[in-house]
This record gives C-alpha cells, structure tokens and sequence, in this order.
DNA sequence: CCTATCTTTGACCAATTGGTTAAACCATAT
DNA sequence: ATATGGTTTAACCAATTGGTCAAAGATAGG
C-alpha cells in the first residue's frame, strides 16, 4: 500500500465518517462523501466496495471509540469512587469533541440490531462487568448491591454521560426555560454526574 | 368527515406510525405504509400531502403521547419522592409498551433539531421546570440543591428511564454476560431508578 | 522510452422513490 | 335512474441513488 493511497483511503474514511454521523446511514449519499473528500463517487467504491461496507468500516471504528473510553473502569489501582469520578470526567470530555457519536450509535444499533450486537460483542463490553464484580464484589456485597443490581447500575453510568449528548435538542429547550446554557450545563455535569452516583451508592436501599 | 373516511384515514395514520417508528424518516418507503394501512400509495398523498407532513403528523402525536407521561410530576398532592417512584413506574411501564420510542425520537430529533425544537417547545417542558421549582423550592434549598442544579437532575430523571430502551442493544449484550434478561431487567428498573435516585436526593453534595 | 500495474475519472445504468394524474368507483340526493 | 361529490385505483413520471465500466492518468521497473 503506496503512501498516497493510504492518504486517499483515510481521506474517504474521514469524509465518511463525517456524513454518517451527521445523516446516518440511510441519510448518507455517497455523493455527499465523495464531494467532502474533494474526488470521485467510483473512488468510494474502488476502496470499499459497497456503502455498506464503507459504512460497517466507520461503525466499527467508531463504535470502539466511544467504548474504548471505559478504560477507568478497569484500572485495579482506582477505588470505586474514584473510577465513577474518572469516568465521567474522561467520559463527558470525550463526548463534547464527539457530540455527534451518542444519537449515530444508538439509531444504528436499533435499525440494526443483530449486525451491531456482533460488532459490540467483539467489543468485548461484558468484560467491564467481569472485572467490577472481580475488583469491587466485596465492596459491592458490604452495600446491599446484589448481582443483579451491577447492570443496572452500569446502565445508569452509561446513562447520565450519554444521554444528555442524545438528548441534546430536548435538553437545550429545557435549559432555555432555566437561563442556562448547553456547554455550561456540560462542564457542570461531569462533577454533578460523579457526585449523584456516588451518593445513591453509599446508602442502603429503602 | 364521514365515518369510513375517518376510519381510512386512522389506518393510514397507525401504520405510518409503526413504520416510521421502525425505520425513522429516511429508512421509511411510502409504499410500505401503504401496504401497512392496505391501501394504494395514492390514498397516502390524497390525505396527507407529503411523505413530510405524514411525518411531522405522527412525530407530533408520538412525542406527545411521551412527554403527556409526564404528568405525576405536576401532581401538587405528592411529595417529591413519590413523585420519583409514580414517574419511574409509569414512564418505564409506557415505554414497556413502546419500546421503539426512544430511539426514534432521539434520531429524528437530531436530524432536524430546529423543526423538533419547535414542536417540543410546543408541549411545553419547560413547565415541568417551572413546576418543580414552585411546588418543592424549599425542598431543594434544604438539600443544597441550587438551581442551576434542578435541569440537571430531571435530565437524569429523565436518562434513567429512557436510556436503557433507546441502548437496548447494548443493555442485552451487557445483560447476556450477567445471565439476566431484558423483561426482567425493566422490572426490576422501575423501583431500582426511583431508589438510585430518591437516595442522590437525599445526601448533602460531597 | 515503453510496458505493466495501479489509481482516478466521467459517462452511464438499472432500480428505487416520492409524487402526479386521469379515470374508475361508489354512495347519496334529487 | 342519473348527476354529483368525494374516494380509490392503476399507470405513469422525473429525480435520485448506489453501483458499473471502459478509458485516461499516473507511477515504477526494465
């Protein structure tokens, strides 16, 4: 593979990359790629055969991104508080450069559930789960959390840093009604989020 | 409007809305509606003028049918927490039963911020905000909830129920690896959410 | 310089799609 | 019965879309 090759392979995959996560993948033109990466329409298909091939190529790499992020939660160096608080700080900054990846990723693994569940398998996102239980099991036993209650937790995690980027047209009409503005209530949400988890943690349930 | 006119055109409407629910705006055919409905493709535009104003007719409907489950929350009788447990049980249990809403609109939602902007201003949120602040003011200052801090907490309210229809697809490859399965996980969710949250509340900010 | 291989392009295609239209259908009132 | 009005249909259309193909350009080896 020559250098320049490998310049207008990345060229297409960034263009891509873009209008797929600004249309989605029924909202995409392979026009639309084509002009934003400045060549031809049968160059996208020269180097990836098809869109849905061009498409699952960017799914992936963005799907492992986003994921990728979870890192924190596996370092055995971090205490439980500390992990909830790494997280949302890395997490929500990671999220404000990529505002667009929460609202692409969650309409794609519904228009195409099967196809993504293989893809997020290989992820390997049930290893998050493994290691928790491993790392913080006594932890979690010492404060009423029984197994089950693990995944719901995580999903509350996963919940209070994406939605808020998902969501954002609803959030930023409420925000409006408050005076308040979306990148502010951002900033503010990587403390508040650590903090609201960690004190539904350390009390037992009602 | 005769009765069998109204009675064609309520097909015609319930099945745009299953399949723009499962396909979203661009994923949807027009011809598929009107296989849905049984009908002729022309019969479609003779009562709705477009594929866009059939689509804005049911996103309309659907969005409000949402945001009206909101209403415990409004309830002066109540007190915060049951306010808290009665949102979480009915909200979950009306996504229960539809459980393509989230996805479809937080997708379209993104896709034309402006035009939802506007019907979502239209139902009229923000007097939720204004609601709470009137109705539990006090409530909040006591706990050392500031202001600022009232959008953030009903945006999580507003996650933990939302979330886990809108991530399906993640929450059951996470839920397979625990051995649980979806149904039970969102029974379980409706008191586990009210709790996580109700317990946030009632702590003082570290 | 010439050939062989890879890259890039423009012209083109078949299929799909939202939408139109004129005619057929059907109920009802006169 | 038949004229009138709204309702429904089949046939059709223009535009768009993903994709193909043969030829032109570029690049490197001999």
């Amino acid at each position: 593979m020559t250098e320049i090759e490998k310049l207008t392979e990345e060229r297409i995959f960034d263009a891509a990359t873009e209008v797929f996560l600004e249309r989605g993948m029924d909202g995409a033109r392979m026009q639309e790629i084509a002009d934003q990466a400045g060549i031809n329409k049968s160059l996208l298909h020269y180097y990836f055969r098809s869109k849905d091939r061009l498409f699952d190529a960017v799914f992936e790499k963005v799907a492992a991104g986003m994921f990728s992020r979870f890192s924190p939660l596996l370092d055995p160096e971090l205490s439980l508080e500390e992990k909830i608080s790494f997280f949302f700080r890395e997490h929500i900054s990671f999220l404000e450069k990529n505002p667009r990846l929460p609202s692409f990723l969650l309409n794609e693994i519904n228009r195409n559930p099967k196809r993504m569940k293989e893809i997020i398998r290989r992820l390997d996102i049930g290893k998050i789960y493994d290691i928790l239980e491993q790392q913080h099991g006594e932890e979690f036993k010492q404060l009423g959390i029984t197994p089950s209650l693990v995944p719901q937790i995580m999903i509350s995690v996963g919940a209070m840093s994406v939605f808020p980027f998902a969501a954002r047209g609803i959030v930023e009409t409420l925000l409006e009604k408050a005076g308040l503005n979306f990148k502010d209530f951002i900033e503010e949400r990587k403390t508040f989020a650590a903090g609201f988890v960690i004190r539904a943690f350390h009390n037992k349930p009602t």
